[in-house]
DNA sequence: ATTGTTGAGCTTTTT
DNA sequence: GCTCAACAAT
């Protein structure tokens, strides 16, 4: 992304750089005329980076220099030595975010940038507190980081276990509810018994509760955790979170908008700073917080984002500061007068109004289309237009609603030969083979992580089928054991076929060379081992399909990455957090991506397709939240128009394809919602459709669509009521204690599931050697065997 | 253990 | 109408 305040003008980064950034910061102040990052700002982002004290928010508009602000106060705050860099909390939401603020304050001050040890995510700063206090979260520091995937095959089994019918109660409504929870600030103990008993006839809560127990036991942590665990761990002991309140003299959140109830939560805790040391009587001080956001971007409510937490902040923080930045860098004028017009329809705002001192520019122009088709073609048309006027296809980007959408584009493109990229497909750590193989790293680096095992016991395949696995996992539930470690109790016995034994035998040997090998060679080696010796890029080898190569080469590109890390931990911690690959590919590309991955880039043109009833805004926000998601999906609106440098162009079509039927479709309220005066609308795209009286009729009757919209068919009849069959209440097997001493003697009768009865010849701690009636003599585990009680 | 068939869902997505 | 996931059948 392109910025056009990337670089501070007159910044020489060669300059001072003698005895740390620092000190030559310092020493510029000193001498009379403000540092460049200072007096390159206007007034009021000047001011806001010079209030250090005290809490402050600032409302930066699209376009205004937000980052540039909060880079320059954290320089600011370093160079006046306010602060050493370790005492500065600055916190943002991506780690996309909180790398280019890294890079962008180094830019600035220097190497000092290094010393940053909290800046970072919500989530990363909250896993580096909760390592280091995990046991009292009942946690051990090395514990593992579940996404999503993991998550939902844990609560599957919870489910299983549970005998709940996961046709009507599927583990991935579980788990947005769970989120949901989590995101809330709500342990089990905590859920409201209306929402707990939403689920499964009344078991929602317990099911939440038996999760987390599952979690603890896999010493493990799924991301919602990581905020609530930390928050629990503050909350509990004092001590600890006053060691932290004292350490971060500075904090400093960006994109404040989007923080939820638990982040809000976990801030206002860190920022309850109390006074000094023991013997002062000052009273608690004011926290050094600085939020910086927008309430007109506010787009991700639906995933727990309370822009109230914005809305309050002067109530939160008595006395903060607020100070608004308008003037907007960006875009010309006719745009940003249609977006600020646009974002007025909306009554819960803080309220702001963009302006600059640029050129009008070209108006924002409104075209109407027969179909999608048509729109996929006219747009591709005015690219190439503007290619052949010498623009770079970088600065283009079609801002969708839906991905959906997306692929009408891609498909018109390749025929063109249009050079583009999908911005937000499936993330690089997200894919199949990147899994697969960070798999095989994390049963090396953390034999009892039994999510991972189970992904790769059999892949590549190996003969470990359902039927193996389910007697290793047999044992390792009754034992609570990891399942590797149930599976090296079990190929000393016979439970297993001689096959399996053997097969089982040599992976787990695999496992221990390599983990012997931690540490001994460098860790991407040890990676390339691992995949080449566990056979896994020959998979990829022998598979024949077409993704195989770009497969491979994902491989190839996980190995090199991890050379940045200094060891294989690290690099895993990373990996779960973060691994966004921006392949650095070649050419200049048109972006594909939906609005909200656009939030925070900007383009000289874009194009903005789909502005129709039921997709923009969409029929699913206002059936389920009303004028609140009315009011989201416009600032979604908002967010599209303003990324817009010179050319915002937006779409509508008559006529859609919505879940594969074809619906003639109204042109979006948000239309109307555009000042005629500051709007261009075309009728150019002669191909007989029926919007040319859309264009006539629009300006001169603004409610013309306005209250019109009906529920669609497609509208899904939502609530299975809340009737069914009774509960199930068949609780989970009773798990065998595992006892020390045998329970068994020899010359107990017995009976096993598959070798049938028998009598216990001898005992050797937990394996039994039994002579049974039919198979004969075995060597097996007690906790396969019934005793027969007479 | 692979291959075919049926059925539900279908907005946005970070960590 | 299309896609993906879960089950059944070979």
């Amino acid at each position: 992304m392109s910025d056009p305040f990337d670089d501070f003008p007159g910044f020489e980064p060669a300059a001072p750089r003698a005895g740390g950034g620092i000190a030559a910061c310092a020493l510029a102040a000193m001498h009379g005329g403000a540092p460049d990052f200072l007096s390159a700002l206007n007034p009021e982002q000047r001011a806001a980076v010079e209030t250090t004290e005290g809490p402050v928010l600032v409302l930066a508009g699209a376009g205004t220099g937000k980052t540039r602000v909060l880079t320059a106060r954290i320089a600011h705050i370093l160079a006046q030595g306010l602060a050493r860099p370790h005492q500065i909390l600055a916190v943002t939401f991506t780690n996309k975010a909180a790398r280019e603020m890294r890079e962008r304050i180094g830019a600035l001050i220097g190497g000092e940038a290094e010393g940053m040890a909290w800046l970072g995510t919500f989530h990363a700063i909250s896993t580096k507190i909760l390592r280091r206090h995990a046991e009292l979260a009942g946690l051990k520091s090395n514990f593992t980081i579940l996404d999503t995937d993991d998550q939902i095959r844990l609560l599957k089994q919870v489910l299983r276990a549970e005998n709940i019918d996961e046709k009507r109660w599927t583990a991935r409504t579980l788990a947005f509810l769970i989120d949901n929870w989590k995101n809330r600030g709500l342990s089990p103990k905590t859920v409201p018994a209306g929402e707990a008993g939403a689920f499964a006839n009344g078991k929602g809560g317990a099911l939440y509760a038996l999760y987390q127990e599952r979690l603890k036991i896999l010493n493990a942590a799924d991301f919602g955790d990581l905020l609530l665990e930390t928050l629990r761990v503050f909350r509990e002991n004092p001590d600890v979170l006053r060691e932290y309140q004292g350490r971060f003299k500075y904090l400093l959140v960006d994109e404040y908008q989007d923080t939820n109830a638990v982040q809000y939560l976990w801030l206002r805790l860190l920022a309850q700073r109390q006074a000094g040391a023991a013997n002062e009587i000052t009273p608690a001080q004011k926290p050094n917080l600085c939020c910086v956001g927008d309430d007109d971007q506010s787009i991700y409510g639906w995933r727990g984002a309370d822009v109230d937490n914005i809305l309050r902040f002067e109530k939160d923080f008595p006395g903060a500061k607020v100070i608004r930045l308008e003037r907007n860098y960006r875009s010309t004028g006719h745009i940003l007068a249609a977006a600020a017009h646009l974002i007025a329809h909306n009554r819960d705002r803080l309220g702001k109004t963009l302006f600059t001192d640029g050129e009008d520019g070209e108006k924002p122009e409104v075209s109407g289309v027969w179909d999608s088709e048509e729109e996929a073609r006219v747009i591709g048309e005015e690219i190439e237009q503007l290619q052949r006027k010498g623009h770079s296809l970088d600065q283009v980007a079609i801002l969708v609603r839906a991905s959906f959408q997306m692929r009408e584009f891609e498909e018109r493109f390749i025929t063109l030969g249009l050079p583009y990229k999908v911005i937000g497909g499936p993330r690089f750590y997200e894919r199949l083979e990147i899994r697969d193989a960070l798999a095989y790293l994390r049963c090396t680096a953390q034999p009892a992580d039994d999510l991972a095992f189970e992904r790769i016991v059999n892949t590549p395949k190996r003969g470990l089928g359902e039927a193996s696995l389910q007697i290793v996992h047999d044992h390792a539930r009754r034992q609570r054991i990891p399942l590797m470690q149930a599976a090296r109790i079990l190929i000393e016995t016979e439970e297993l076929k001689p096959k399996q034994r053997s097969t089982f035998r040599a992976l787990l040997s695999d496992f221990d060379r390599w983990a012997s090998q931690i540490g001994q060679k460098p860790h991407h080696e040890l990676a390339e081992q691992i995949l080449e010796e566990s056979g896994y890029t020959d998979f990829w080898k022998q598979d024949k399909s077409a993704e195989a190569e770009g497969r491979l080469e994902n491989l190839k590109e996980l190995v090199r990455s991890m050379e940045e890390f200094p060891d294989l931990g690290a690099f895993l911690e990373h990996v779960s957090l973060v691994m966004d690959a921006d392949a650095a590919d070649g050419g200049e590309r048109v972006s594909i991506m939906t609005l909200h991955g656009a939030k925070g880039l900007e383009f000289e043109t874009v194009f903005l397709p789909g502005w129709e009833e039921g997709l923009f805004p969409h029929q699913r926000s206002l059936d389920e939240n009303g004028r609140a998601g009315l009011e989201e999906e416009r600032r979604l609106a908002y967010v599209g128009v303003t990324r817009a440098r010179r050319r915002a162009k937006i779409y509508f079509a008559t006529n859609r394809r919505i879940h594969g039927l074809w619906q003639t479709t109204t042109p979006s309220r948000f239309l109307d919602d555009l000042p005629a005066a500051h709007v261009q609308v075309t009728e150019n795209r002669a191909s007989g459709s029926g919007y040319g009286a859309y264009a006539q009729s629009r300006f001169a009757n603004m409610d013309a669509f306005g209250s019109r919209y009906d529920t669609p068919g497609w509208k899904r009849a939502q609530q299975n009521g809340p009737g069914g069959r009774a509960p199930r209440t068949i609780e989970g097997e009773v798990l065998g204690k595992s006892s020390p001493g045998s329970a068994f003697s020899p010359g107990d009768r017995v009976f096993h599931l598959k070798f049938g009865p028998g009598a216990v010849a001898a005992v050797d701690g937990s394996k039994l050697t039994i002579d049974f009636d039919k198979a004969g003599r075995k060597l097996v585990l007690d906790s396969f065997v019934e005793k027969k009680s007479s």
